[in-house]
DNA sequence: ATTAACTTGCACACTAGCGTGCACTTTCGG
DNA sequence: CCGAAAGTGCACGCTAGTGTGCAAGTTAAT
């Protein structure tokens, strides 16, 4: 298991990685099969770099959550409602990162692995709702743990069920994420003006 | 084939309906010896009243649709987002029966049947978001097909992911769905005040 | 009480997927 | 060019689920 020499061999293994990403985001529970095929190599041959279909998912999970660690450190604006709205639009830029973990999110067999990765970023949306709920920048009506949660299934739902190719598919998420946290979508719309990088590809 | 006779088998048809809308419900794929368990039947009784599996989905799908369109049939309120708010609220009374067509629209097997059967009802959401958006009562900034899609997943999002036992979900729900139509929480708030019976039980 | 309807339990064949062993071929790197 | 690393294809045993046949038991209706 020491560090793989030949180059073929780690960009398929890259490949295997991302090939599950994919398959895994259109369903769960994609098969060996389905996702050795994708990469372009025969089921036999994943087995040569992971030694489990567990294996795959839990570098699938890792990457994802690596990403979105970092995308909810870099989120620094004092406005809670723009907070928000910047973090839905940057986690769009991981869009196949993102379905895939909020597909494995609903696969009862990996939900605790998913849901301990993801908890630095789950984290930082709780102390965003409580900072924004303090400042009367979003609705006070909900407790801010649920309000959180609402508003990261919001996410999930856009991600996986509305077409990601859409061009103003961002936006939409962006639009539904304000909606829940208690903007009107005129309050939303405004918000966007003020910040056209929120909508920048 | 004929009209069964005996009062138990009748029953026990019953029984595994509402079973296979329980188990369905929680997990789509869920297999016929679970949904034979708790039903109290063997497996190989089910055999006896469905020729197949897809045929109890097919039942359960059909109960659900049946409940749905007469739901949607009963909403006249002149104002679309009362007419929301209140579909929202008395879709939630048959949870059991929303959660399993939710679940099985996210499975891509039942995907086509599920979708012919909900037909009624998203034209009803349809035609709601219209006539809201021609009032000025809804967003515009959505074309009507994209908002109604964007309100239904949301319905489903809700049902399916916030603990339908709490108390206050059906609010949440309801909240949830104003709130993506493109009210503010203050706005959705003093609507559910005005019309107490969207809250009640 | 009798009978037909219903249920049960078991065995069976079938499918789909997983993970492994092994012989063989391809291909990269030195 | 050579050798080791990587990939292929196939067979195998395993699990879990489906749908069927059949003999035997149980129970509702007349």
């Amino acid at each position: 298991m020491s560090t793989p020499t030949r180059r073929d061999a780690v960009e398929n293994r890259a490949g295997i990685l991302s090939a599950a990403t994919a398959a895994i985001g259109h369903d769960p529970r994609a098969s060996i099969d389905t996702i050795a095929r994708r990469a372009g190599l025969s089921r036999r041959a994943l087995y040569g770099h992971f030694d489990d279909r567990n294996a795959i998912v839990r570098e699938v999970i890792a990457a994802g959550a690596a990403r979105f660690n970092a995308i909810a450190d870099e989120i620094d604006d004092a406005d809670s409602r723009v907070a928000l709205a910047r973090l839905a639009s940057e986690l769009w830029r991981e869009a196949a990162h993102v379905q895939a973990a909020a597909a494995l999110a609903l696969d009862d067999a990996h939900l605790a692995e998913t849901s301990a990765a993801l908890a630095p970023l789950r984290r930082r949306i709780v102390a965003i709702v409580r900072r924004g709920q303090d400042a009367g920048e979003l609705r006070t009506d909900l407790p801010a743990p649920t309000l959180a949660r609402l508003l990261e299934e919001t996410g999930r739902m856009v991600v996986a069920r509305v077409d990601a190719g859409s061009s103003t598919a961002r936006s939409i998420a962006v639009c539904a994420v304000l909606g829940i946290a208690g903007l009107s979508w005129t309050e939303a719309r405004a918000l966007l003006e003020q910040h056209p990088d929120l909508e920048a590809q």
